[in-house]
Formats: structure tokens, sequence, C-alpha cells
DNA sequence: ATAGTCACCTGAGCGC
DNA sequence: TGCGCTCAGGTGACTA
């Protein structure tokens, strides 16, 4: 999927042709995502007001509430024009009082889409998520301080989306890299100092990532259909048995939590 | 509370 | 060409 950066690349492609624009209609030609799709009667005639990213989540404001979209694994949103013949995992449009219509595509159906009436953030979906790597509540304290006296795997601990939120596989992998911190190690027993690093990578690697126009692997496009082109810039992700980029160490591949977890053994410590 | 596994679904790539 | 297998950007639900 779309991790937080795709997402944002995302929101911005998007979101000037809607904001202000009206929905007046919409055609669900799968409802059989991660959830069934039901949008209400209510949702017909609001305004889009704003359309924001929280974590991995796509959230256009309306009015009385909004549409909260998840692209799964291998969904993306496009603006295209009226009458665009649809694909087959073109599972939703949504029409608006203009000549451009918001389609999904999402071959793999592990997407979202809802309708909350009301606050956007007291969806159960969206309450309970953690910190965004890109304010300054998140920082070497905060990763210290949640990992106090916990075994799990950093990597996964940076995974959480109760800690912290849109970092997914790709760029906790290259996170770690940046960081010189083993995939692997006790979160616990990583040093503060290591955290303002890890920390800083992170948000280093995703505000990378956002300017590039995400990474794209085999399907993710932007909002008018682009791909991204921080593929080129991943170190470590995907690069299993490779030289390491710095030292030139063979990258080693190992399986942490059922995910692809590449590291550099001389690097990353 | 924490850590680990499973499930959901389609498509691409590979070996035979 | 076709078959069967493995793997893929996420995350809620379930189990010990």
């Amino acid at each position: 999927m779309p991790e937080l950066p795709e997402v944002e690349t995302t929101v911005r492609g998007v979101g000037p042709s809607l904001v202000t624009r009206r929905i007046t209609g919409w055609t669900i030609r799968e409802s059989r995502l991660r959830w069934p799709v039901h949008l209400p009667e209510v949702m017909r005639g609001e305004r889009v007001v704003q359309v924001l990213r929280r974590a991995k989540y796509l959230v256009f404001v309306t009015q009385s509430g909004a549409m909260i979209v998840h692209l799964g694994m291998s969904g993306s949103l496009r603006i295209v024009r009226r009458g665009a013949p649809a694909g087959r995992h073109d599972h939703l449009d949504v029409e608006f009082d203009h000549e451009v219509l918001l389609r999904l595509t999402d071959p793999r159906r592990f997407g979202s889409v809802h309708y909350h009436v009301g606050d956007w953030r007291e969806h159960w979906l969206l309450e309970g998520l953690g910190v965004e790597p890109l304010t300054r509540d998140f920082d070497g304290r905060f990763l210290h301080g949640v990992a106090r006296r916990r075994k799990l795997a950093i990597k996964q601990l940076l995974m959480d989306g109760r800690v912290v939120v849109g970092v997914g596989n790709i760029y906790a992998n290259e996170a770690l890299f940046r960081a010189g911190i083993r995939p692997r190690l006790a979160a616990g027993r990583i040093s503060r100092k290591r955290y303002d690093l890890l920390a800083e990578a992170v948000r280093e690697v995703l505000a990378a990532a956002i300017a590039d126009g995400g990474t794209t692997l085999r399907d993710f496009v932007d909002g008018s259909g682009q791909p991204g082109y921080f593929t080129n810039s991943l170190c470590v992700y995907g690069r299993e048995r490779q030289p390491c980029l710095v030292c030139g160490t063979q990258l080693k591949g190992v399986r942490l939590g059922q995910r692809a977890t590449v590291y550099c053994p001389n690097c990353q410590r």
C-alpha cells in the first residue's frame, strides 16, 4: 500500500479539484471491500470543505461529516473525467458538481470507504491511532518512552499504528537503515540517543518520499495517474542480497512478523 | 498488557 | 501455455 507518503501524495493530488465542490451522487460497482461499502443519502448534496490525511486514511470533510477512505494494499484514487470507462477494479465513483469523478481502484479490495456523520476524529477506525510522525509530538523522547520495557522488535514497534501512524513496511526498513539500527533489536533496549536518530530518520525518509511523489512498486498512482519516484531512492527495501549502497556488504533479508525485512549487517547494529 | 498468528483478495513472477 | 506455489505497500480480530 500506500504508506503515509503515498496517501499524502493522493490527498495533494485530488484535494484541490474537490474542495468547495458538492457531491451529487456515486456509483458503487463492488461493495465488498474490507468492510461493506454503504454511503448514506445524507452525503448527497454535501459540500467538500477540506481533504486531509490522518494516518493512512484520506478524509474528505463535508459539512455534515466526512467520507473516510483507506487504500489498503493496492488502492489508488484518481480524478477522471465523467464517462471514462471503468475497469475491472474500479469499485467506486463519487460524482461532483463539475466534470470530473473521484474514482477508487483497488485490485485486492483491502481498502475501505465509510461515511461518518459528525466529527471524523470520532470514527471508530480513527480512534486510538498513534501520533503523526511529521508533527512535533514525534521525537526520540516519545519513542524512548513508549518502548520502555517492551521486548518487541523495534521494526514492529515502528509499524504499530497505535504508537506512530503511517510507517509501513517500506519506510520502516528504510528508516532503520538510515538510523543504523537493526530491525530485530528489542525496542526496550535502545538508548534515548539512538531513538533521537531514529525519529529523525523516520521524518526524513517520509518527507523525501512525499517530495518524490511516493513509492510505486506495482500499482500506486497519484491523483492524476502518475507513479511515484521514491522507488529509485530505496536503500534496502527490495534489495536483499544486493550490496549495501554505503559499505558494499551484502544486505540480509529476514522475516519479521510475516513481513520482508532487509538490513545491512555492517551499517546496522 | 503484550506478542504472535490469521484472515481478507487479486495478480505477478517463478520453476517445472 | 498452463499449473501450482510464493509473495506483495495493511490492519482488525483472535489466541495464549
